[in-house]
RNA sequence: GGCGCCGUGGCCAAGUGGUAAGGCAGAGGACUGCAAAUCCUUUAUCCCCGGUUCGAAUCCGGGCGGCGCCUCCA
């Protein structure tokens, strides 16, 4: 009964282990703030949400941070091309962002550390490195790191870097490095730069952080010299990763990172996204399309995070139904009819069951797939209680009720399905006036009245279920 | 070229040695004025070939197919 991580440095399931026990610090690279963020980023911000609750579900003490990339060379032509600065730039791109993580139900972090707020501390982190022997300052005003100052360098990604630039990548004489693979720490300010406000005032002279050495410094600066976690994209294992290790360890003669986590690329409609294919979707568009955030939510976490996923607004349409599968099992329970006397039924059973087997699902290395199959195990094994009894005990619903919003507190999904559908008063007493018309279209019989009502509703994704006890209206996505 | 991953029912997707989770879609039935919701029934020799084993989707070898990284893409 241990939650076990896939571990990206030894390429193996670690049980985790953090520094402190029964706390967990974790660092997640985040969005570079120049754009909106697209699906495909989405996979790996809820997988990291999937963590950030998980954990604290399973009672660590988290202190969770994740970046926000203000400062890099696509901010700084993003911006150019718009005339305008870094800051002014990536602002309103980093609203957005936090705006849609709102919107999926990505919890907040503790921390969403800027990188032009860190400015000095890097400057202080290159100094270190540079006194310890793994950096130095080249003529051009740049500052480099010296692989060859860490023997260590590329046993992340499990490469032998003296082979790694054999090939004619590199442009050898694009700068004053005194090995090709050595990587920027700072970069001597052009007129670009100047020009969006990216340079600052430093030892050697104006210039910026390269984009490596703002994680490193940040991660640090909040977390401390060794992090539990470190999450991110699989596509940032070499080089960012790589050479965080190097820049940090470097610097602190500590490890970094206990945990290396990466988050698999997703594909769209079958092959991979990319710019080229012109299949980039954002998630504002799936969002203005009409398409139900908790819907979005499912099928980005509907596969394990290190396997392949394949979205497709198909799935969309299955995980909308998933949701809604939920949301009505919820919505079920919570009026189901309790009597004290009733005779003691299978739900505590059930649910006790589904609590264990969620938590061995997301113990095996945050198998989300897995858990949610727990989840609708439970939702069809407490239906059909549900469907023999004509009543239950108010604890034994209880019970269940826990169970489903318990598990739900990971995955996030009823969370996000009521707040996407929210009515207001308004809206909720036009709709109650109309199903009174309808009932009693129907007491006299006159099931003309009574569906073209219902089609009414409808018409405004509101769908009416009649029972026993009445008729019950919902809003669909 | 180097390193690595994947191929499970119509679609999506768990399962890494004991004879296939779950979701969506489909079909039949129950319930309903009709629906909706729910339940019941129903749909897989796990890409192919060989091997190891009492036993393999799971391990090994080969093949076919798809893909990733080695370029400051999550």
């Amino acid at each position: 009964m241990s939650l076990k991580v896939y571990n990206t440095a030894t390429r193996s399931l670690d049980t985790f282990e953090p520094l402190e026990n029964g706390r967990a610090t974790v660092y997640a690279c985040g969005p570079t703030i120049y754009n909106h963020a697209h699906i495909g980023n989405f996979r790996t911000f809820l997988f990291f949400d999937l963590v950030h609750r998980y954990l604290e579900w399973s009672g660590y003490d988290v202190r969770f941070v994740m970046n926000l990339t203000d400062v890099d060379d696509k901010v700084i032509e993003a911006a150019d091309a718009a005339r305008t600065s870094i800051s002014d730039h990536t602002g309103p791109f980093g609203e957005i962002f936090l705006d849609d993580c709102r919107t999926l139900g990505v919890r907040p972090v503790d921390r969403y550390p800027r990188a032009t707020h860190y400015i000095g501390p890097m400057v202080d982190f290159i100094e270190r490195l540079v006194a310890r022997g793994h950096a130095y300052a080249a003529d051009d005003g740049a500052v480099y790191f010296s692989i060859a100052s860490f023997p260590t360098y590329g046993r992340l990604k499990g490469i032998d870097t003296s082979t790694l630039m054999a090939g004619a990548r590199v442009e050898q004489d694009e700068y004053e490095k005194e090995d090709a693979r050595d990587f920027a720490l700072w970069k001597p300010a052009t007129e670009m730069d100047e020009r969006v406000g990216a340079a600052w005032d430093s030892p050697w002279g104006r210039g910026r952080p390269g984009w490596h050495l703002e994680c490193s410094v940040m991660s640090t600066a909040e977390l401390g010299e060794t992090l539990d976690m470190h999450l991110g994209g699989e596509d940032l294992i070499f080089p960012h990763h790589e050479n965080e290790i190097a820049q940090s360890e470097g610097a602190t003669g500590k490890p970094f990172v206990r945990h290396w986590m990466h988050v698999k690329h997703l594909f769209v409609e079958g092959r991979k996204m990319s710019k080229s294919l012109g299949n980039f979707i954002r998630v504002r568009e799936l969002l203005e399309e009409g398409y139900d955030p908790a819907a979005i939510r499912h099928l980005l976490i509907s596969s394990h995070y290190r396997g392949d996923l394949n979205f497709t607004r198909a799935g969309l349409e299955g995980s909308r139904a998933a949701v809604q599968r939920l949301l009505d099992f919820e919505t079920r329970l919570a009026g189901v009819t309790v009597d004290a006397m009733a005779e003691a039924s299978e739900l505590p059973g059930l649910a006790e069951e589904a609590r264990a087997a969620f938590r061995v699902a997301m113990d095996a290395d945050f198998n989300s797939a897995d858990a949610l199959a727990a989840v609708f195990r439970f939702v069809s094994g407490v239906n059909a209680a549900l469907d023999r009894r004509d009543a239950v005990r108010p604890a034994d619903r209880d019970s269940a009720l826990d169970a489903l919003r318990s598990m739900d507190q990971v995955l996030g999904l009823l969370e996000v399905a009521r707040a996407a559908r929210s009515v207001d008063d308004d809206l909720a007493a036009w709709v109650e006036q109309k199903i009174e018309e309808r009932a009693a279209a129907r007491a006299d019989r006159d099931f003309a009245t009574a569906d073209a009502i219902r089609q009414e509703l409808a018409a405004r994704n509101i769908v009416l279920e009649d029972g026993s006890g009445g008729t019950r209206w919902k809003v669909v996505s």
